[in-house]
DNA sequence: AGTACATGTATGTTAAAACATTAATTGTAC
DNA sequence: GTACAATTAATGTTTTAACATACATGTACT
């Protein structure tokens, strides 16, 4: 996949201009790949980010500010998914009661089992990443985060 | 803005696997950036890409199905971005007459207008990029361009 | 206690994306 | 020339995102 056959214009301004688009046609390529392999296990990729940060915090629940803060996509949904989530018997939602504002919401062992076999699944579409090695991947990280400043 | 703070989880289980979180959220770190100053002018992400697909075309039309296939994200909504730029009265459309199937697209003068002033605004926000060397972005052109074979 | 303000979550609305289907036109085989 | 496949756009439907707002609860202060 060529970019500058694939994308745009034919010609980028400068090395900057072309790495904006890369890294935005890259993601756009990382997310169809994970989302396609999602979709086998009916969840979509924003479900199963909620799903991991659960995992994470398990067996203690999260709230759902802890999980719109930790989403990649900063958005107000989080409400939404986790009751997606909740119809599918993969997390369970209580109101806390020291506070009533806040609800807890924890993996389900139906959640858990579900994560371990997208896992399973998930290592073979990372094989596809290995094209780069070690060394690269860490030199890209150095310098995607300093990007971000 | 750091990664493992921010994010997720907060290990990565090796250097690929934080470089596929990595690039995700620095693009949707660009995309924010880009869409806020697009709003300003009341454009989409998405508009914006077809209008400089059609600049780069001009004074030649591009088909629909051009820019289908020239945008970042695959999509069936050309047809639907183009009718709201055409609203706008920064393209004309035509059905070509040598094939009626086809429909022939063009950038206004007042559209040309309008992106020229996003140039302007759009050097300021590539600014931001330039935290990163001239070298380090060729660097990382070169990784993600390997990483995706 | 009472008021003002902050916080956490849910919901309503609008806009956009994803996906499938339809409709019109053209090309091809016979 | 007719039948049928292929191409190109447009449209319908469902899902998801973005944004604003509402509502309940909690906190601070008088």
């Amino acid at each position: 996949m060529q970019l500058e056959k694939e994308i745009v214009q034919s010609k980028f301004k400068n090395a900057w201009q072309k790495a904006v688009v890369n890294i935005i046609f890259t993601s756009s390529w990382l997310n169809s790949q994970h989302s396609a392999m999602l979709k086998e296990f009916g969840l979509s990729l924003q479900q199963f980010n909620i799903l991991r940060i659960l995992r994470g915090q398990h067996p203690n629940p999260a709230t759902v500010r802890l999980l719109t803060e930790r989403m990649l996509d900063k958005m107000s949904n989080a409400s939404r998914l986790v009751e997606k989530l909740r119809q599918k018997g993969l997390v369970d939602r209580d109101i806390c009661p020291s506070d009533r504002r806040q609800v807890h919401v924890r993996i389900t062992a139906k959640g858990l089992d579900l994560l371990r076999r997208i896992d399973a699944k998930m290592d073979i579409v990372e094989q596809n990443f290995k094209s780069i090695t070690e060394s690269e991947a860490a030199e890209l990280n150095r310098i995607l985060d300093k990007l971000r400043g």
